[in-house]
DNA sequence: ATGGTTGTATAACAA
């Protein structure tokens, strides 16, 4: 490892409020560059700015009462940024937010859950995704270095969920969710996690209702850290953190780090 | 088990 690898880190939190204390040890124990928060369930006006800024984090809030809701921590200031598509469309739902700093593009979503195939919110989920693809194409060129990370909501292959044989065209793993996120992903992503750790099963989400779940392993792994082929090419770790997974209190999900030599990006 | 738990508008959703 350089001396000073470039973090970027992903975490739905399940509630801000009630998981402060939580991401605030992880926050000062791994200091990534960069933290994608999913779920925060707050407006902005409601989300604890000032701890954070004390452990020296710029924050990006797109807050939303009770529901949804993304935020982005940044140790440098954001060079710029995306609130939601500003594509036009429907923006109600806090569910993206951009920014770029160190020169990196960081994309943080939460892609709609999709409740079950059979409901409209599952067609809502493939609409964001599609639009996410038109959001790349209009704002980026995959000669950018882009990262794309966040709650996806969509584990891609069998090896990506506790029982694929049950699980198919299940919400979270439906074909048509697969199909679409690949669709999404050809704009030009590498999915960092698997890249370097082919055949690993490594879940990043244990559903709260199945009991004992993160012990016998009952999980998914939906939260990914997707990069474009410059970034991958210098990247120099990715890994989940299964840590706070165990912790008291937990969010049903972990958090997800990619780390990277910025200083060789071609 | 059309179950289970958790967070938020502390009632009923959403996940």
């Amino acid at each position: 490892m350089p001396l000073n690898p470039w973090k970027v880190a992903t975490f739905n939190v399940n509630g801000i409020r009630a998981r402060l204390p939580l991401v605030l040890e992880w926050l000062s124990r791994e200091r990534p560059d960069v933290l994608c928060l999913q779920e925060i369930k707050c407006l902005e006006e409601s989300f604890p700015a000032h701890p954070f800024m004390e452990l020296g984090y710029s924050l990006r809030v797109r807050g939303q009462k009770s529901f949804n809701g993304v935020a982005v921590l940044s140790l440098r200031e954001p060079e710029d940024e995306f609130r939601g598509f500003g594509d036009g469309g429907e923006d109600a739902e806090a569910r993206l937010l951009a920014i770029r700093v160190d020169g990196v593009w960081v994309v943080n979503t939460y892609v709609p859950q999709g409740r079950d195939p059979l409901d409209p919110a599952f067609q809502y989920k493939l609409d964001f995704l599609s639009r996410l693809k038109r959001f790349f194409e209009s704002r980026f060129h995959p000669s950018m270095p882009v990262i794309w990370t966040g709650d996806v909501n969509v584990a891609p292959e069998p090896l990506d969920v506790f029982d694929p044989e049950r699980l198919d065209g299940e919400v979270g793993f439906h074909p048509d969710e697969r199909a679409t996120l690949r669709e999404t992903m050809s704009w030009g992503f590498v999915d960092l996690f698997r890249r370097l750790h082919p055949g690993r099963k490594q879940f990043t989400f244990w559903d709260y209702r199945l009991r004992g779940g993160f012990t016998r392993n009952l999980g998914w792994r939906i939260d990914h850290v997707l990069a474009t082929e410059s970034l991958s090419s210098v990247c120099l770790g990715c890994d989940v953190d299964t840590e706070p997974r165990v912790a008291s209190k937990p969010s049903d999900h972990t958090p997800v780090w990619a780390a990277f030599d910025l200083s060789r990006l071609p």
